[in-house]
DNA sequence: CACACGTGGCC
DNA sequence: TGGCCAAGTGT
């Protein structure tokens, strides 16, 4: 066997994460669930959503006659939403075109949406047993580190030639302790800051740790600056009641329940007038909210107005009124949350 | 290839 | 405290 598929395997026994929910499980299902809140998160974010989904949502069959906005619901606050809207695609493409079973092929399993090279190798690791790679974060790390590898691993030329390394590096058998291996090395010993070397299996062949690099990979991403943009919303309120918007755009937050923009401030009794008929109201508050992404930040002005009547009864498709109390357990992105709880 | 896409934790 | 980063994918 290669070198590093042998020592982390050993190693893994001892000192390898063993408790985590999804290890408990053979079924692709959670493995994929799994899979997906994992993209981008950290594991100690992913778990409780994952225990509460499940018990939602314990079966690809139950998720695929889900609504779409219960599915959003138990993802709000997760981060990256396209996820849930195309684990809710692919669980319908399971159920109607693969008798809910889920395809043991990474070819397969990669031309549903939200399954990519990476996260199908997973899949087809942890549920099939496929001699198959992955590459992760950790993985980029691991691999960068202990060949020396100098640029940044998003490099397209740089990603190449990781994903043949991981191919070369793939063990014969204990597929699935290999992969979790390698991932929980990255996430315990070979961390990003001050890796613990000395006790590191790899250490003895690591060109890294030979030639004291560990500090200078991997190789950073390129920094760019980010934009500040702005919105104008408006936080509308009667009985006891908050104005929601569902978000239909192809951009953040598609598919969360948000509150109702606004060009213009001044347009706000036209804005009422249009929806609601003639309907009375007073400003109460005024303020701004600064919500930060990784690419950009958003300042969020808002407008508290509190109707003192409602003309119009109906609600206009895309809206809804939720009471204060029940706006936690809505499909809102965080920052909105935070706004709403704030004023 | 570069970018959009969220959020929380770390120092 | 602000910048950095995490079990990536789609366009």
């Amino acid at each position: 066997m290669q070198y590093i598929a042998e020592k982390i395997i050993v190693w893994h026994k001892s000192s390898g994460r063993h408790d985590l929910p999804w290890q408990k499980t053979q079924d692709p299902y959670r493995i994929w669930i799994s899979e997906i809140m994992l993209q981008q998160t950290q594991v100690s974010s992913v778990i409780p959503y994952f225990k509460k989904f499940i018990k939602e949502f314990p079966t690809v069959d139950k998720l695929a006659s889900a609504d779409e906005d219960l599915v959003m619901r138990h993802w709000s606050g997760l981060g990256y939403y396209r996820r849930a809207k195309f684990i809710l695609q692919t669980a319908k493409i399971i159920v109607d075109s693969y008798q809910s079973k889920f395809p043991i092929n990474v070819d397969e399993l990669i031309n549903l949406p939200g399954i990519g090279k990476s996260t199908a190798g997973a899949i087809c690791a942890f549920a099939f047993g496929g001699i198959e790679p992955i590459m992760d974060a950790n993985v980029k790390r691991v691999f960068c580190r202990f060949y020396g590898i100098r640029e940044w691993s998003g490099k397209a030329k740089t990603q190449k030639y990781l994903w043949n390394l991981a191919h070369e590096n793939l063990p014969s058998k204990d597929i699935k302790i290999y992969t979790q291996a390698l991932m929980d090395l990255g996430a315990t010993i070979c961390k990003g800051r001050q890796p613990d070397c000395l006790n590191c299996p790899l250490q003895r062949k690591c060109e890294s740790f030979k030639l004291n690099l560990c500090q200078v990979i991997p190789a950073k991403k390129p920094k760019k600056t980010i934009p500040t943009k702005q919105v104008n919303v408006l936080m509308v309120e009667v009985n006891n009641q908050i104005l929601l918007k569902k978000r239909r755009e192809a951009s953040v937050w598609e598919g969360l329940w948000s509150l109702p923009e606004i060009q213009e401030f001044s347009y706000i009794e036209k804005w009422l007038q249009d929806l609601w008929g003639a309907t009375p109201f007073n400003l109460v508050k005024q303020g701004q909210h600064l919500a930060i992404f990784s690419h950009y930040k958003l300042q969020i002005n808002f407008n508290y107005i509190v109707l003192t009547e409602r003309i119009n009864k109906n609600t206009p498709r895309d809206f809804l009124w939720v009471n204060r109390a029940e706006l936690s357990n809505a499909g809102i992105p965080t920052p909105v949350k935070r706004l709403l709880r704030d004023i």
